[in-house]
DNA sequence: GAGTAAGCGGAACGTTGTCCCGTTTGACGA
DNA sequence: TCGTCAAACGGGACAACGTTCCGCTTACTC
C-alpha cells in the first residue's frame, strides 16, 4: 500500500526504479520457484532465477517469511473478504462456515510446504504467524459465532484453535494420494455439529 | 532380536564388546538430546553428549530414522500392543478407539517435533514412515473394523488416512498453549460417529 | 603375544542461510 | 547535459549442519 512514497512528515525519497523493478522480478520468480520446489527452496535459486544476488532478496525481504507473505498476500486477503460474503449468501451460518474452511484448504493444499511452514514453532516465521492469523482468525471467529450463535455448533472452541489444526491437516497433502486432507477436515466440522 | 549372533549360515562374529557399549550410550544420549532439542537435533550434539565421534553415529544407525526408531522402538511397541487390549477391555469398540487414539496422541505430544518429522514428505524418512505404519496402522484399522461393524461409527475412513491426521493434529502441540492437539483430535473422532 | 579386521575419532567436503564490502547506477541539482 | 552521492547491487566470505573418508586403535582369535 502507498505505493511510491511514505505518509510520514518530510517525504523520505521514493524506491528507485531499479528496485522497484528487482522487486517484481523477484516476486515473480519466488512464486514460480515455490511452485516448482516449495516454499523451503534456497535462496540461492530463488536469486538465480531473478538473475539477482542472494543479498538483494535479503535487501528486500529480510525474512523467508516476508517474501512468503508478499507472494501470497493477494490469495490471504481473498480469502478474508470470502468470509462476509460467504455469511450473507449462505442459508446458514454453518453453511458458511463450511464453505469458508473449503477455501483455506484449497489455498494451503495447493502451497507446496506452506502448511507446514506456518505451524513451524521455527523463529524466523512469527511474521508469518502473525499475519496469517491476524488476518483470518478473526474472519473464522466471526463465522464460528455466527454458527454458534444460531445454535448449529458447539461453542467451546477457539478460532485459533481451529485454523491451527486445519493448517495442520493440510500439512503434507500433496502428494500422497492416500491422504485426503479435505476428508479430516469435513470430519472436524462435522464434530463441532451439535446433536 | 537375536542378541548377540545372526541366525544365518556361518555365525558371522558377534559384534565387538566397546560397539555394543557405544550403541547402548548413542542411544540414551539421542533419548536425552531428543527430549531437551527435539529429534532434529544436530547430528555432533548427540555425538559429545554420547562422547563419540560423529561417524560412529552412522556407523550404528544410518539415517536419523532409524536413531529415532531405536530409541522410541518400546514405547511404540507398548502402543501397539494396547490397541487389542483396549478392545478386550473397553465397554465398546468405539470407546476403546477413543481410548487408543488418546494413547498415540500422548506418545506424539511429549516427543518433541517427532510428530512433524513423522510428516515429512523428506526422503530419508521413509524408514521411519514405514516403521510407524507398519506398526501401528494395522492396530488402528482393528479398532475401526470394530466401531464401524458395531454401527457405531462411519466405515468409510482409511487406518491410514485417520493416523496421519491425528498425527497432523499433533505437531506444534507442545509449545503453543493455545492451541490443545487433543481436543481436535476429540473433534475428529467425534465427527466419525454415526447419527 | 601377535595378527587382523571391526571399530573409532575427527578432519574434510558439500550445501545452505546469512552478512559484508567494494562497485555500479538511478535520481537530482546545477 | 553532466557531476555527485546515496541507494542498490553482486558475489564472495563465514558459519552451521549433514555426510563421508581415512589413518589409528583395540577387542577378539589362535
Amino acid at each position: 500500500m502507498n505505493d511510491g512514497d511514505r505518509g510520514s512528515g518530510r517525504a523520505a525519497r521514493p524506491k528507485r526504479a531499479d528496485a522497484r523493478r528487482n522487486e517484481e522480478t523477484l516476486l515473480d520468480a519466488a512464486a514460480s520457484i515455490f511452485v516448482r520446489s516449495g516454499v523451503e527452496a534456497p535462496i540461492r535459486d530463488i536469486a538465480a532465477e531473478a538473475g539477482v544476488g542472494t543479498a538483494t532478496i535479503y535487501r528486500h525481504f529480510p525474512t523467508r517469511a516476508d517474501l512468503i507473505i508478499a507472494v501470497y498476500r493477494h490469495q490471504v486477503e481473498a480469502c478474508a473478504e470470502a468470509g462476509p460474503a460467504l455469511l450473507a449468501s449462505s442459508a446458514t451460518p454453518y453453511a458458511a462456515l463450511g464453505r469458508w474452511i473449503n477455501l483455506f484448504v484449497d489455498f494451503l493444499a495447493t502451497k507446496h510446504g506452506l502448511a507446514a511452514v506456518l505451524q513451524s514453532d521455527n523463529t524466523g516465521f512469527e511474521t508469518l504467524h502473525a499475519y496469517f492469523l491476524d488476518r483470518l482468525v478473526p474472519v473464522c471467529a466471526r463465522l464460528l459465532d455466527a454458527a454458534a450463535g444460531s445454535g448449529e455448533i458447539r461453542s467451546d472452541l477457539e478460532a485459533y484453535e481451529l485454523m491451527r489444526g486445519i493448517g495442520n491437516l493440510c500439512i503434507g497433502a500433496e502428494h500422497d494420494p492416500r491422504y485426503d486432507a479435505r476428508r479430516l477436515v469435513a470430519l472436524v466440522i462435522a464434530g463441532l455439529r451439535l446433536p
